[in-house]
DNA sequence: ACCGTTGATGATATCGATAACAATCGCTGT
DNA sequence: ACAGCGATTGTTATCGATATCATCAACGGT
């Protein structure tokens, strides 16, 4: 544990300053070039590592950017993770990643652990948040982005969509080719706050076109997985039989409905219609094909990370993007 | 951004040095109840947030573990992750994730730049890494756990399985259940060398059992997914059709396998079989459900958060533990 | 009443880098 | 040869917390 090689060994060994040592080991800055090659020898010998929390206290900035997602194992989250990261990359900003479970008071400690490293950013998901969140979330002094949804009275910036309205479309989607009785298979509780959303807008759209509202399925505590689709379509099929169509909270679960069908021999869609959401890469290559909405979760971390960069090089008003997800017809419903 | 609020603020309102809110923020230290609760007020009136990086350069404590795995977006890391973070959160540990997209180079950096910042341990995924990453990890003077694999001459601490061994016992079940023609479906480059692994243990297996291996078919460049599955299966079944069995170097390809299979109307497993790797979720619910093998990754996460909590308690010789992956026979493939 | 002990709190030095400013070097033009 | 200027390097103070040691009050046993 003789981690004690500080700059000042390699500045010793290199017959240099600590400053021009540290100097060396920044991109820019004005070192002679073989002389940051002789400190780079020096270091690389003594097996130096530059140590990132003292340079974070001097000079307070630790380059990096706070990302609170409700779960690692989810294929729309890691995208917009990776669009983040790579658009966050060439500043030399690099993600640190927390997740919740779907769980409100995780991220109120996630988040306060997170502000104790003083990131230069937060990104959080969703547009709802403990009343504390919210409160030391304005008092970061950081810029702040909410992604994944659109609300009405943001705390900073947002980049997201609208879930209810997005699960309109695909109800209107779904009435404008024929089906009337349709379900809808989602999560009980609101810990999922994206999916209670679309399960509003489902509500809302139903509404709209006159139709009852009669055939919700509840699937179990989020994340709400394969196994939850499949047990839920398994009780909707037993309960409900006339039913025309399932609108799904993710394609997870609806392909977990589309497999129950198939283990009981029903067509699909001839039988029964599925629809799902997030245009997961099982979507298009499981048969028949989903028909879902692609969120475009890679460009949501692309946009934050453009917001994060934009506002950091100026600061400037709350910036609200709206991206538009879009409708995918797949093999699972029919289309006309 | 007047993020100007410390610990001497705080002391200053709350008639107190600032030893005394240190000791206050911790948990362990003593001080007496009532001075506590006045500290923490004073800190929640100026909404004071503790600045650990100034608490970690002078403890030299950082409190937090760097994980590196090759991808964000696989349910089988998720689960190593999961069980790393839920392992390490009863000490404070926090778990600081870097992924690499199963590039070797990728790795050194991030290797790099997680050491940087002063981890209290490191874990990486495979047992395969550059040169420069070995040396680093070497002269880290932290514990290291390499996971998922179980090389002959580890750097330090080693959690996982022999991918080869592995994949020799998903050969052995199929040979043992009737099928002589089997291909396999693996990536093309080395970059995830668990896979490449894996294809090495396929070839093994086969020449044990005096069988040809003249059908491995090369689906792409990792993240193996199942488009690459389903379209290396279109290549398999074009090319050499009287295949018996396919193993799959994981169960994403192998479900894009099996739809291809179900898109051209053939029977899985009676026209051929399919095997898996990986027990995803996806392997318990489609239909039919997949032959696949349990990697047990959250054991192996919770493994690993065991070996560090060990060691940094006790330092002492590295730990090896194998972990025993098993079989789980699916509808993918016949039983007898 | 004395001394030792425990519990609570304070004063000071310090972790290892960088900001800010100072000093020097090397070259150009005249 | 020398002033002038940019490029390169050095000196000193400092970021915000904690380790360490010191101090002081309260208390119990004899």
């Amino acid at each position: 544990m003789q981690r004690s090689i500080r700059m000042k060994d390699v500045a010793r060994a290199a017959g240099v300053s600590v400053m021009t040592v540290s100097r060396a080991f920044r991109a820019d800055s004005s070192v002679k070039s073989n002389t940051r090659a002789r400190i780079m020898k020096a270091a690389d010998d003594l097996g130096y590592v530059f140590d990132s929390t003292a340079a974070s206290l001097r000079s307070q900035r630790t380059d990096f950017v706070a990302v609170i997602i409700p779960s690692l194992n989810n294929a729309n989250f890691a995208e917009t993770v990776g669009g983040l990261s790579d658009g966050l990359a060439e500043s030399g900003l690099q993600v640190l990643l927390g997740y919740t479970g779907y769980d409100i008071a995780a991220e109120e400690r996630l988040v306060e652990q997170m502000l104790r490293r003083r990131p230069e950013a937060i990104v959080v998901t969703g547009g709802r948040h403990s009343d504390r969140t919210i409160r030391l979330l304005r008092a970061a002094g950081i810029p702040v982005v909410e992604t994944w949804d659109l609300p009405d009275d943001p705390i900073d910036h947002v980049v997201g969509f609208s879930n209810a309205a997005t699960t309109q479309v695909m109800v209107d989607h779904l009435v404008g080719v024929g089906y009337r009785r349709i379900a809808f298979i989602g999560g009980d509780r609101d810990g999922d706050t994206r999916g209670a959303d679309r399960r509003r807008g489902f509500l809302a759209a139903m509404a709209s076109h006159g139709l009852p509202v009669d055939r919700l399925v509840g699937a179990g505590d989020p994340p709400i997985s394969m196994q939850h689709g499949a047990d839920a379509m398994a009780r909707l099929l037993d309960g409900l039989p006339e039913t025309e169509a399932v609108i799904c909270v993710s394609d997870l679960s609806a392909f977990g409905a589309l497999a129950e069908c198939q283990r009981r021999g029903l067509d699909v869609p001839g039988d029964i219609a599925i629809a799902g959401f997030g245009a997961y890469e099982i979507a298009g290559v499981c048969h028949p094909t989903l028909t879902t909405i692609d969120p475009q979760s890679r460009r949501i971390g692309a946009r934050a990370a453009e917001v994060i960069l934009g506002v950091l090089d100026a600061p400037g008003a709350p910036r609200r993007i709206a991206i538009d997800p879009r409708l995918i017809p797949g093999g699972t419903t029919r289309n006309a």
